[in-house]
RNA sequence: GGCUCCAUCGUCUAAUGGUUAGGACGCCAGGUUUUCAUCCUGGUAAUCGGGGUUCGAUUCCCCGUGGGGCUGCCA
């Protein structure tokens, strides 16, 4: 039994719709949370005023909620689960704007100690400061000339300045990753960082220490990118004298270029996924596995199973290209995994009509037909079409081998009988028995291929029995079939 | 440029100081079949390079090369 509760956090900042990287990041901290039996908590930093986009921590919110990555606690948007949110008020409040007081009263211990000054320069002086680091192809770092300049108008309250966190020059930071060991930097090779901006905001690499200490985390899990980071916080953790937490971070996750996933990749925010018809189950799944393996051959993981399996030590280092391809490949497999009902209700707003109008029992016919050809939703409305608008087609497309157009009529003209005859809830099987009786020795294709095109009016799509079967369970089917084989008589005495 | 991280099939990855380097996705071929999809079978394809250590290295070490991240009053 740990004698500290594992407490996580997710702090996302509320610019625009959650992508794939920050859904792998938020369910890596909820895994190691709920395998510990800890806490995770969503926390908002939303300090960069001019880069918040509205509604942006609805959504993060929202998709959480609907990948079921539940947070124990965070901001609190009115319906959230309050006996899930103990602790409310001694971590609180989850979102950075609203702890401006917290920020303000610990940057003054920092002044105080010396682990942090003011600094009145100009950006035109930093500007030539970096101009001139640059001609003479030396890295830039603020030249401390506040520090060992403290400026006379100091303390006359106006904002016209930022506060830099005072690196001492010499010696090191080092600390132990979860993921990459130990990570050991010179602190010459450290910046005086901003830590509040000159309009007396804090910057993330402030605030998220603060939080992070204030909210008690164990492990600060987040993406690759903050290694560089990291020491500076060490440094800010030690300058206060508090305990320094785990740190796990995660490698980065890959456009085909092989460059970190942004914004500018298109198709990264999970919202676009969900549009598309991605199962929230699948892109959990998929995304699991960037970064991060079982190792063993088992690939399909529910979000339980996965808190099962997640291991911190199974992490991997190299980064993870996202390849659509195989989210395809999960998605169908979670598609298969649906039962007709559910399936149907999800599939209805993809269809091409109004599926209302029409029966559930047909539309649990061609669910079932689709399901193991459907990657994504919304391919259900380009594929299913012909169930229900009438197929335009080329008359060629009803010839079959060196089949003559006579015998294509013919054999037409018996499956039009032969369907005029069908009770109706006919089942596939029988209608198969039916018309492999009919053809006997004789070439199946013959009859099948031109009774499929008449159909679908497509070179590729399900069996005529699939089709006939969906038909029958519509009242006027056996007319609407009857109309289309009509059709595609017309079209063979036209070649 | 500086700091730092990384390196197994195209992609996600497994494995070991000794294996025919395994699986999955994709791709290709064959089978089933009235087309498509499914399904079945098979196939293609990888240890970045060079040095060490060792009886033996893909694995451990060093150097190189390549790639990524950071280098913001963004996170």
């Amino acid at each position: 039994m740990s004698n500290k509760q594992t407490r996580v956090r997710f702090a996302p900042s509320p610019t625009g719709f959650l992508h794939v990287g920050g859904l792998r990041t938020a369910l890596f901290n909820f895994l190691w949370a709920k395998k510990n039996k800890g806490d995770f908590i969503l926390r908002i930093e939303d300090t960069d005023r001019a880069r918040e986009i509205a509604g942006a921590t609805e959504n993060i919110v929202a998709t959480l909620k609907h990948f079921k990555l539940d947070f124990d606690e965070g901001p609190n948007l009115g319906d959230r689960n309050q006996e899930s949110g103990v602790g409310k008020d001694k971590y609180g409040p989850f979102v950075q704007s609203q702890r401006l007081d917290i920020y303000n009263k610990h940057i003054q211990i920092l002044l105080d100690k010396g682990a942090a000054y003011k600094c009145y320069c100009t950006a035109e002086r930093i500007d030539e400061l970096k101009k001139q680091a640059d001609a003479s192809k030396v890295p830039f770092k603020y030249d401390k000339f506040c520090l060992k300049n403290p400026d006379p108008s100091a303390g006359s309250g106006s904002h016209n300045f930022v506060i830099r966190q005072n690196i001492p020059e010499q010696g090191t930071v080092e600390f132990e990753d979860e993921v990459y060991g130990r990570i050991r930097v010179e602190n010459r090779t450290l910046d005086d960082g901003v830590l509040i901006k000159s309009d007396g905001w804090p910057v993330y690499n402030f605030a998220n220490v603060v939080d992070d200490h204030h909210m008690a985390i164990t492990h600060v899990i987040r993406g690759e990118e903050f290694i560089a980071s990291t020491p500076k916080h060490i440094h800010l953790y030690e300058a206060f004298g508090w305990p320094v937490p785990k740190f796990v971070h995660l490698p980065l996750l890959l456009s085909r270029e092989r460059k970190k996933l942004s914004k500018r990749d298109g198709d990264v925010a999970v919202k676009e996924y969900l549009d598309k018809g991605y199962l929230p189950e699948a892109l959990l799944n998929f995304v699991a596995f960037l970064g991060w393996n079982p190792k063993t051959e088992k690939e399909i993981f529910s979000l339980d199973e996965l808190i099962a399996e997640f291991d911190l030590k199974k992490i991997n280092r190299a980064g993870a290209v996202f390849d659509p391809d195989k989210l395809d490949w999960f998605n169908a497999q979670y598609l298969r995994n649906k039962t007709t009902a559910e399936l149907v209700e999800l599939v209805r707003p993809y269809l091409p009509v109004a599926a209302g109008e029409y029966p559930q029992e047909f539309l649990a016919k061609i669910v079932e037909i689709e399901r193991e050809r459907l990657k994504k939703l919304s391919e259900i409305g380009e594929r299913t079409s012909y169930f229900f608008i009438e197929p335009q087609y080329d008359g060629e497309l009803l010839k079959w081998k060196n089949a003559s157009a006579d015998e294509l009529k013919s054999s037409l003209t018996a499956a039009k009988t032969m369907i005029s005859n069908f009770k109706s809830l006919i089942s596939e099987t029988e209608i198969e028995d039916n018309f492999l009786k009919r053809i006997g020795d004789a070439d199946k294709g013959t009859m099948l291929w031109p009774l499929r095109v008449a159909l679908s009016g497509l070179k590729a799509s399900p069996g005529p029995f699939e089709i006939i079967e969906a038909f029958m369970s519509l009242p006027k089917g056996k007319e609407i079939m009857a109309k289309r084989i009509d059709l595609a008589l017309e079209k063979l005495a036209k070649l």
